[in-house]
Formats: C-alpha cells, structure tokens, sequence
DNA sequence: CACTATAAAAGTGCATGCACTTTTTATCGG
DNA sequence: CCGATAAAAAGTGCATGCACTTTTATAGTG
C-alpha cells in the first residue's frame, strides 16, 4: 500500500538533473557539488548524494578529491579529444546498426524530435544544446542495445562537458541540418552514408571545440584560447 | 608518521582483487557476494565494501538487486555479442594509435608479457587466460590515454565474464601467436595491417564464446560478423 | 510425509554521528 | 591597512545502528 520507496532512483534522480545541468551549461566545470546541499536540495540524506556523485565520478562527469567538496570535471584539452575519438566510433556502431531498420514509428519519432530541436533554436541556447544531445542519445536507445546505449550516452555529456569548457557557442541551426541529413540516410538505408554522415557531423562538432586532429601541442595552447580571445 | 590512512583505493583493491577473481573465473556469474563477507575478508568496513560493488556493477560485472546479496554478473547472450562489437571498435583505435609508435622498451614490454604468456600455457587456465586479457590492456596503457584505457579496461574483464558464462575451454597458444604478429605489425608501423589483425583475434576470440555463430538467436548475423571482415 | 505457516537469522538500505581535513572568519601585531 | 595566525565553521570519510526485506530454519497440521 505504502509507496514502495523505490529509492534506488533517487541516486538517479540526482544524476540525471545534474547531468541535465552540465549539458545545459547550468553548471560548469570546477563548479562545486557539496553533498549535504544536493542532500537538502533533493531532499535526500547525504549518503544518497555521495552514491550520485559516485557514480557521476565514474562517468567522468564529476571530480572527486579527497576531503574537498567535489566538483564538475575539468576535462583536459587531450581528454576532450579522446573522448570525441571514441565517440565516432560509438555512434558510427549506432548508425550501422540502425541503417535501414529503423521502424517507421521511430522515424516518426526522430522527425518530431529534430523538429522540436528546430524549433528550440530561436529559444534559450540551453534547450538547444540539451535536444541536440538527446537525439544521439536517442539514436543510441534505438539500437536496443543497452551496453551500447549506456556508453554513447556517457561520451555524449562527456562531449558536452568539453564542449562548455573548451566550445564555442552552439550553432543549432548547423546541427539541425546535420540531423535531418542523417536521419534521411538512416531510413533510406544507405549504411555507407550514414556513417559517414555521423563521423562528419562528430567532426564539426568537435571543431566547434577546436579539437580537430592536430598533433601538434604547441598550438594547443592558442586553441584553447581563441574561443575566449575573439568575439 | 601514521600510514596516511590512503582509503581511497581500499575499494581499488577490493574491485581489482574481485575483477582478477573474475576473469581467472575463480569467480563465475551467479556467485554471491554478501557486503559482510567481503568486508570481513578484506578488513574493511561494510561501507567500502559496498562502494566497491557499486563501482563493479557500473562496470557490468557485478549485478546488484534491491535487498538482495549483489552477484557477479550473467551476461545476456545479445550483452555479450554487443561487449565483443564495442571491444573490437575501442581495441582498433589501441592499435591505430599505437602501430610505429611504439618505443623500443614498451615493445620490449610486450615482448616480455608474451613470453610470460607463452610460459603460462603449460600452467593452470587461469593464468593464461588473465594474462591473455591483461596483453589488451597493456596495450591500451601504452596509448597514455586514460579514457580509452579505462573504457579498453571495462570492455576486456566484461569480455572474460562473457567466456566464463559462454565459452569453451581458453585455448592459450592461439592467443599467443596472435598476440605475437599483432605485436610484430604494430612494431614495422603497418596500421592497417594491426587493425585487421586485432579485428580478427577478437574475432576468434568471440567464436570461443559461439558469438560469432547464431547459436539460438541467429537472426543477424550479418551485423555481427561486419565489423570483422569489413576493411 | 508433504505442505504450509511462522519464527529466527542473515543481509541490505540508509540516516546519523564522530573523527578528521579544509576553508573561512576573526583577531592581533606591525 | 596589510599580512599572519589562531579559532570557528563547513565539509568529507567512514563505521555503526536500526528498520526493513529476504532467506533459512522450525514447527505444526491434515
């Protein structure tokens, strides 16, 4: 009769508003997270606010030092570039799976969601960038595959987090042609373009961090700073 | 002048000690692992204990459930078909990275592990088989890539898991003269040459689990092999 | 004897308290 | 006013205790 405290996701809850904040910029790296005021917050003990900042530790989202309050990851310049590397490869699995097999209910379900995102692109920027990343994430549930799913979408906010830190401002109308490319792709069943579509719009999207591919670490450093010099 | 109290990685130790546990199939999927008994046997307090199944089973390796004395893990067959797609992808960017870069110690290193490895077949399985899994690893530190080793890391102990639950007998000496010309083409620098050769070692590596082979869920088989012949 | 009901045991879930560390604030000499 | 320093506050690390759930052992009944 009594609710059945399902409590197990309240860990969950916390990550994915979090989570949520870290994509939209609401909060950014080096931020602090103190657990007894995510206790307060969110209404739960500090011991379910240490689980979520665990488990957001673990996705790399969050920093946990010793006896200091933890903090939203500072993703390394190099760190950021990784990710973006195994991303591709994560998502061009996506794709090639889903090339073709897409059902029309999903692809139904894409449109909408591309269409919200357009929409969204003359509103706040942070709604932007959130739909912008859910649709890969959603992309990645449609495979089904639940281990798939859950390390797409964890390099999907890593992104999003380097992004913040290292990005320039988001362009929504690019990545929503980007999308709709994709998508006409996907359900034409054309694997080939598809995955080329996906790296392609990977890559833009990391240039937007200055990531794309450069030896060099000597101009690292000019890269970081361009965003915040020009402008 | 105490000991600095370095707790963080009491739980390090209680994960590493389960995960070589794990892979060495000491322990197999199902086994219980109740909080007390490993805090008794590793001295620590249920606390930590606890901490370190949470980070196991956010690996996939241990399976937690509500109320219940946590397990280590049953993949599902389409989990592990899925571990072993993710792997090859994760294992050609090791490979891409690393093919003409290796220093003369860090093939020295590997040289070593394999000549490790070969002394092993003759032992007990389950050595040839942990050093079978920690040559992957290696080589993905030797990337100096943190997420990538991390990621390599996940993947390869959930692949062991997989064969414990799936697997025929480990076969050592096919896994040693793999390693040995993955080792030789990555030495001359020929990355297409030690991307296909890594592709196809994980390939054989899955058919030891009939992932390859549609044993009862057959129906794309296609996909699965795709990734390995392709290229 | 099987089968159920029931009580004890084992185990997890979580809040809390205390020790310890870091950060902040207050105080004081120059 | 400034910098240093000590004291208070804020915060984490972790063991522990108690409520609750599951499992196991026990006893009762036709």
């Amino acid at each position: 009769m009594k609710p059945p405290k399902d409590s197990a996701d309240r860990v969950n809850r916390i990550c994915s508003a979090i989570r949520r904040a870290i994509i939209e910029r609401a909060l950014s790296p080096g931020d602090k997270l103190p657990e007894d005021t995510l206790g307060e917050r969110f209404g739960v003990s500090r011991t379910i606010a240490r689980q979520a900042l665990g488990q957001l530790a673990s996705e790399g989202l969050v920093d946990l030092r010793r006896n200091r309050i933890a903090i939203v990851a500072t993703p390394t310049f190099e760190e950021a570039r990784d990710v973006f590397d195994i991303r591709v490869e994560l998502e061009r699995l996506v794709v090639r799976h889903l090339a073709g097999r897409l059902t029309k209910d999903q692809i139904a379900a894409l449109r909408a969601h591309v269409d919200e995102q357009e929409k969204a692109s003359a509103g706040p920027e942070a709604t932007s960038i959130r739909l912008a990343t859910d649709f890969h994430v959603v992309l990645a549930e449609m495979t089904g595959k639940p281990i798939l799913i859950r390390y797409v979408s964890e390099v999907a906010y890593r992104s999003g987090l380097s992004l913040s830190a290292y990005g320039r401002p988001h362009s929504p109308e690019c990545a929503v042609s980007e999308h709709r490319q994709l998508l006409k792709a996907l359900e034409r069943g054309d694997a080939e373009a598809s995955i080329k579509l996906m790296s392609s719009h990977l890559a833009s999207v990391a240039e937007r961090a200055s990531l794309a591919n450069g030896d060099s670490k000597s101009r690292d450093l000019l890269a970081i700073l361009a965003p915040y010099v020009e402008e």
